[in-house]
DNA sequence: TATAGCCCATAAGGAGGCCTTATGCCTGAC
DNA sequence: GTCAGGCATAAGGCCTCCTTATGGGCTATA
């Protein structure tokens, strides 16, 4: 049982009908006050009638053509039109605020990898909404931390939160030209082994050898560190330090322009994506759908 | 049909919520600002959420031992309480004002001749409290005039207004003595034809008369104007100029001091009467109570 | 002086906003 | 591991607030 004894409450007028003043003091007329409030004059009267009521006094003065102010009324009405001015920019900002900055936080990889290149052409179909990036590999929770839209890799399924799928997350093993001429070229997926694997314990390479057909169980035992991250992984290849395993839709780019290469055609696919996911409620928050519709076309192209 | 087009309307914020984010900004807390507002925990989390979902996008984030304003909170909340703190200050001054002033409209003989001495043991007795005085022979209407009480004769029933009988409004013939000495003194009511009668066409006459049985219907056609008021007339009876006639309640000063005598018991009364009135919804009203209880305690005295 | 028109007041009735109770979940502390 | 603190959620009911309909008072115009 709530305390009622609460002075607060008695303290502070009647909002409903304190706006309803507002509207009132600024047209001097009911009628006319209705029609900006969108409500009946009837309603006007008997929100003016109630807060009469618990002011104490009555707050216009019933005349023929018009009403005018009470002296009560004079002083209520600048303050009132003060507050309300006060608290309608400030809603007003809140809102354009709340669209003007989207704050998006996303995997390294594919932040360096996909985003990176594709952002600028979104800042520009928006020239209004401002883009806060934050890469982050802890899987955020949108009730806990101030973030408008996440991409994650995973399964795909999370309650409360509407997904799209981005890109599949396959693998394959990656490594530069001049390291696979050093070993006179990669013919076969067990030539692999006798090149430095990155990140050896990786589950995805156990995955791939098994499905190429070649034992690795000697991989665990690889030294080797797990960087985390796709991208510091495909640089380290990329310089040529090792294999890396890795997503091909990230790395279109490099296998294009021959930095690297990806010498079998077989692929993994353990059933993780990298997905677009907020918060269902949102789902037509303006700048989330501006966002999510932006992404969905560049994936599809 | 109103105009839900109205554009007022949807950029207003839901007040209700609005209060609710207020006093949770100041608290940081759910729990503790549904304290200060007497509602329940549960009531103030459907409040913010139905704010958030208002503005777009959330305003606390849900840490697990306390909230915290989210970049849209931080926005609006010194904004929420600046409005807050403006609107408190002129409503709680609009019912002080409202309390602190008390305007009364009187006929004007019941002012000079009986509020006037009285009302000083008024102020006395409230302090706080300031008196406007107005003097009207208008039949005021509180929904047209800026009017917490009046003091009017008639009937008595007022509809929608709440009556308190002050005086009856008796009359009686009064003369100074010098004007009675100068005829030899006043013996039976027909010594008063011989004396100028001021205001004749007034109907107490008439009734007094009747009552007195004497044939007066030569009144009507002296010449006389009227005054309007007993006061005014009072003082011409006093200055010798002829004879009044006067409600005793109004004059026992000057029946006491004998500047107006009263030559006869004889007293008639047409059922009307002094009258305290006051619109029935404001009867509780403290400034009007207390006016109230001070003036049927004086005239009971 | 009669009539039309404007504006506010009031009554009756209904929808929905808002609050309460009851419960669950999560987290951090002991 | 258990407990306590704090927010979220579901179900249900009250009561505020709005609408419709009507009336009254005044002004203006004929």
């Amino acid at each position: 049982m709530p305390d009622l004894s609460s002075r607060q409450v008695s303290q502070l007028p009647p909002l409903q009908a304190i706006r309803v003043f507002d509207a009132v003091a600024r047209h001097l007329s009911f009628t006319k006050a209705a029609g900006e409030l969108g409500m009946t004059q009837a309603a006007v009267s008997y929100q003016i009638k109630v807060l009469e009521e618990r002011v104490g006094s009555p707050l216009f003065l019933r005349r023929p053509r018009q009403i005018v102010l009470t002296e009560a009324g004079q002083r209520l009405a600048p303050a009132v039109g003060e507050a309300f001015a006060i608290l309608g920019q400030a809603y007003a900002a809140a809102r354009a605020g709340a669209d003007g900055l989207l704050c998006v936080t996303t995997v390294l990889t594919f932040a360096s990898n996909w985003l990176a290149h594709r952002l600028g052409s979104f800042q520009i179909a928006h020239p209004a909404l401002a883009v806060r990036l934050e890469t982050s590999s802890r899987m955020t929770d949108f009730a806990r931390e101030d973030v408008d839209i996440a991409i994650r890799s995973g399964g795909g399924t999370w309650p409360g939160l509407e997904v799209h799928k981005l890109l599949d997350a396959d693998f394959t093993p990656m490594l530069s030209p001049k390291l696979a001429a050093s070993i006179g070229g990669i013919n076969e997926p067990m030539d692999l082994l006798r090149l430095p694997i990155l990140d050896p314990g990786d589950i995805w390479w156990t995955e791939w050898f098994s499905a190429a057909g070649v034992h690795s169980h000697d991989l665990a035992r690889r030294p080797g560190s797990s960087m985390g991250a796709q991208a510091y992984e495909a640089n380290a290849a990329i310089a040529g330090h090792g294999v890396a395993i890795l997503t091909r839709a990230l790395f279109k780019a490099e296998l294009a322009d021959g930095r690297l290469i990806q010498p079998f055609d077989l692929v993994g696919d353990d059933g993780h994506a990298y997905w677009l996911v907020y918060p269902e409620a949102r789902r037509n928050v303006p700048k989330i759908r501006a966002f999510r519709d932006w992404l969905l076309a560049e994936i599809a192209c």
